[in-house]
DNA sequence: TTTACATTTAACCAAATGGTTAATTAACTA
DNA sequence: TAGTTAATTAACCATTTGGTTAAATGTAAA
């Protein structure tokens, strides 16, 4: 599988998802981090989720005597980052308001390097 | 599903990107977004994709005659990119340069409104 | 009123996904 | 050495996914 497909199957599960933002906060190991979800769910079930992410390289993990430390890995969230990027003009501005900076661009002649006006 | 997962999910195939990218060109029909894609798949397969990306409503379809006209819709993109924004610390600064800004803004003593600075 | 065209639906299939329980590995601890 | 803890692997199962071919649905055009 493409790496960015990769990247987003990883990313269509909540419990992913969630076990992402824990490893946000700091590295952990496999029990810490399953412990919010064996009311749900099984540890080997989060170990497959972690493997799942893992494969994906959006952790790595560490041995530790008996423990593995979980590090989040955010380099494949920057390249979907940045695939999203190309679409930031259809929801950013509304077309009219995009045709409407290109009449005023063409108006002033290229003035400067002033980068596609966001709203703030 | 949730919006989040249906969303990553719909975009977790490089068919179903590659039609988002086209629709980012403008609307088309069924038929020319799968013309490059029937030397690798039936018509029903495309149908399908674009079921999946209409069900995550990165797609919506009208009715012409005999023809549907697919629009892409980004909101669940801007949705996807909101949740992304969590994580861009991770990947824009290592740490001991964010840690690095922090003791410079400090020192400075907030002398404007400068935002957190990417690397250009 | 046939015929052609655009698209979808139906029925089917293989492989992947997400879960389970039970067994296994590996390292520390008493 | 035996027991405990952390984590994984194995074997299994139901559901979903992504594809197929064949049939059906609408609409336009001859």
């Amino acid at each position: 599988m493409d790496p960015l497909s990769q990247t987003f199957s990883a990313l269509a599960d909540p419990t992913r998802r969630a076990l992402l933002a824990k490893l946000s906060i700091g590295d952990a190991n496999v029990s810490d981090l399953a412990k919010p979800f064996l009311k749900d769910m099984s540890l080997p079930a989060v170990t497959k989720h972690l493997k799942v992410l893992e494969k994906a390289g959006l952790i790595t993990k560490s041995k530790e005597a008996q423990w593995r430390s979980c590090k989040i890995n955010a380099e494949p969230l920057q390249h979907a980052s940045h695939w999203m990027e190309q679409y930031r003009a259809f929801w950013e501005e509304s077309f009219d308001r995009l045709d409407e900076y290109l009449k005023t661009m063409t108006a002033k002649k290229k003035t400067k390097g002033k980068k596609h006006g966001r709203k703030k």
